[in-house]
DNA sequence: ATGGTTGTTTAACAA
């Protein structure tokens, strides 16, 4: 089963990039982040014509937005309103597997953005991404207490990891890769044992991206990148991973978006 | 230190 998590950064002019990235890595399960549409224009019967029969998505108009694209047949939909804003940032979906003995549950995330002065006293958007973290860590605590395995994908706007950027001195005071994010989202993997899956193929001492910045005239020639995108399983899920691919060609799209897809074979 | 770009919705905001 090949899972697939990207930003698309609007559903509605990157339909042609989805066609295209599913011919390419046929993926089973899409998770879409920053959809930028509200229910009522969301285009699922085009997206029904790639092959994905079941598809769930939560929208806003403008901002945010969240989808869910898959070959299987899935269940108990759940849209977790994180610190009350009544905005798209989560969606999730629980299926049967056939090769796994219990279910399996796909969480997909958009964890904001915080703006940009790293101080939760003085900007509001930033002490907003601190609290969607702390809640989320007690969210995936409550979630893996059961058997069911748990896959939890998305647009976590942090860079973790010193590789995670191409440079943590110059990053270091730049909102999403502040220790203090840093910190946070290490500990929502550690506390809650869940397995980095990027970094477990990839190891601890290289360079690894998914998104580039729009203002840089050449992306891959100053290749400034961050990992912002990320693919975490639960303990039980580790005999399970088979193979991970970051879509980088995605990024020389026509008109691409600023991420690039992640999938995971499992 | 500044400005660089894109998408949505229509001058401003978020990323």
């Amino acid at each position: 089963m090949k899972i697939l998590t990207w930003n698309i950064n609007s559903v509605r002019i990157r339909l042609a990039h989805l066609k295209t990235i599913v011919k390419e890595l046929d993926p089973d399960i899409i998770c879409l982040q920053e959809t930028k549409c509200e229910d009522a224009k969301f285009p699922l019967k085009d997206i029904q014509k790639l092959g994905f029969k079941f598809v769930v998505f939560h929208g806003q108009p403008s901002y945010n937005g969240v989808a869910i694209l898959s070959r299987i047949q899935f269940k108990n939909v759940v849209k977790h309103d994180f610190c009350n804003k009544s905005d798209a940032r989560h969606i999730s979906v629980e299926m049967s597997c056939r090769d796994l003995d219990n279910k399996l549950c796909i969480h997909n995330f958009y964890v904001p953005a915080g703006g940009d002065d790293p101080d939760p006293e003085v900007n509001q958007k930033f002490k907003h991404k601190l609290d969607f973290l702390e809640e989320m860590n007690l969210y995936i605590r409550d979630q893996i207490l059961d058997k069911r395995y748990h896959v939890f994908v998305g647009d976590m706007n942090i860079a973790p990891h010193i590789n995670d950027v191409w440079s943590h001195k110059q990053l270091v005071n730049v909102v999403s890769h502040t220790n203090i994010e840093r910190h946070t989202l290490n500990n929502i993997i550690g506390d809650n044992k869940l397995c980095d899956i990027m970094r477990y193929f990839a190891g601890d001492d290289d360079k690894v991206y998914s998104w580039w910045s729009y203002r840089n005239r050449d992306w891959k020639k100053s290749n400034r990148g961050r990992r912002l995108d990320h693919i975490w399983c639960s303990q039980n899920l580790k005999n399970n991973y088979k193979n991970h691919q970051i879509f980088t060609e995605a990024r020389d799209f026509e008109r691409p978006s600023d991420h690039v897809p992640v999938i995971l074979e499992i």
